[in-house]
DNA sequence: ATGGCCATCAGCGATGGA
C-alpha cells in the first residue's frame, strides 16, 4: 500500500497533477495541502469518477487541507485544533490513524505568525499525546514548513536564521519527533540529500536551491511494517507545478 | 542584473507563500 503527501499549492489549478499522482506512483492514499478553496469549489468528482472517497476541509484563497482514499473512512475529524484556519484532517483508514496536517508558514522572526507556527507545533505534540496515538499505527503527514537538519537544506550557512530554517522553528519540529515519530524518508535514506520544495523565483529548481520540509512521520508499530519511502521529483517538471513535490511512502498490510 | 514566481480575490494591484 502506498500513501503519499503533497502540497497542491491550489487543488483547481492542479487537479490533474494529483490524478496523475494517483494512476502512475499508484497512491492509495493521498493527503494535501494548500487547497486554497471552499469544500463547494473541491474538483470531489475529479475523483470519485476514479473510484476514491475524499474529505477536504477548506477555506477561501488559503490553507485548507484533504484526504484521498481508495478505501473507506472509519472516521474523520476536521481542525482538530478548533483552529480559525483550516490546517488540520485526520482519518481512520483499514486501521491507520492518518494525520495530514498544513502547519504555518509563520513569516518572519518575532512576527505574530511567527508565534502562532511555534504555538501550532506545540498544540499538534499535545494533541498527538492526549489522544494515545502513539500507542496506535499512526502516521502524521503533511508540509511541515520546517527544515529539521542541515542536510535538509542547499545552504545550511546562507539559510540559516531564515524562514524553515530558524533555530526556534528546527526545535519545535525535533521536539514533535522526540515523542516518538520517525522520519521515513531520513529512515531509509539516512546520508541523502533531497528536498520536496524550490522556490518559483530563481531558478531555484534548475540549481537545486531546495528545502525538505514535507514529512511522512510514523508512531514506532509502523516501523515493522514500512518498505520505502521517496519524494517524487518529478512533478516539479511538469508545466504549472506546485512549489512542493510528493512524498511517497510504502507499507505492507 | 542591485534581476528573475505563482495563485487568489476582486476586479488588474495587493497579499501570502518559504
Amino acid at each position: 500500500m502506498k500513501i503519499a503527501t503533497w502540497n497542491v499549492n491550489s487543488i483547481r489549478s492542479r487537479v490533474e497533477h494529483v490524478l496523475m499522482l494517483l494512476k502512475d506512483n499508484e497512491v492509495d492514499i493521498l493527503g494535501i495541502q494548500e487547497l486554497k478553496t471552499e469544500e463547494k469549489n473541491f474538483p470531489f468528482k475529479d475523483f470519485e469518477s476514479l473510484g476514491y472517497y475524499v474529505e477536504a476541509f477548506g477555506q477561501k484563497a488559503y490553507n485548507g487541507v484533504a484526504l484521498i482514499s481508495k478505501f473507506p473512512f472509519e472516521s474523520i475529524t476536521k481542525n482538530v485544533l478548533n483552529d480559525t484556519e483550516a490546517r488540520t484532517i485526520v482519518g481512520i483508514v483499514k486501521g491507520l490513524h492518518i494525520l495530514n496536517v498544513y502547519f504555518p508558514h509563520g513569516g518572519e522572526y518575532g512576527s505574530e505568525k511567527f508565534f502562532y507556527k511555534l504555538e501550532f507545533y506545540q498544540k499538534i505534540k499535545n494533541y498527538i499525546l492526549k489522544n494515545n496515538l502513539l500507542d496506535v499505527d499512526f502516521i502524521l503527514m503533511g508540509d511541515f514548513n520546517v527544515a529539521k537538519e542541515p542536510i535538509d537544506v542547499w545552504d545550511p550557512v546562507m539559510l540559516d536564521g531564515t524562514i524553515g530554517f530558524m533555530k526556534e522553528e528546527r526545535e519545535a519540529i525535533s521536539d514533535l519527533m522526540s515523542i516518538g515519530l520517525v522520519d521515513a524518508f531520513r529512515h531509509f535514506n539516512p546520508d541523502v540529500q533531497e528536498f520536496t520544495w524550490w522556490d518559483y523565483t530563481s531558478g531555484s529548481f534548475r540549481r537545486n536551491w531546495g528545502m525538505r520540509i514535507d514529512y511522512i512521520l510514523v508512531s514506532k508499530s509502523m516501523l515493522p511494517k514500512l518498505q520505502n519511502c521517496y519524494i517524487e521529483k518529478t512533478f516539479r517538471k511538469l508545466e504549472k507545478p506546485s512549489d512542493h513535490v510528493p512524498v511517497v511512502l510504502e507499507i505492507s498490510v
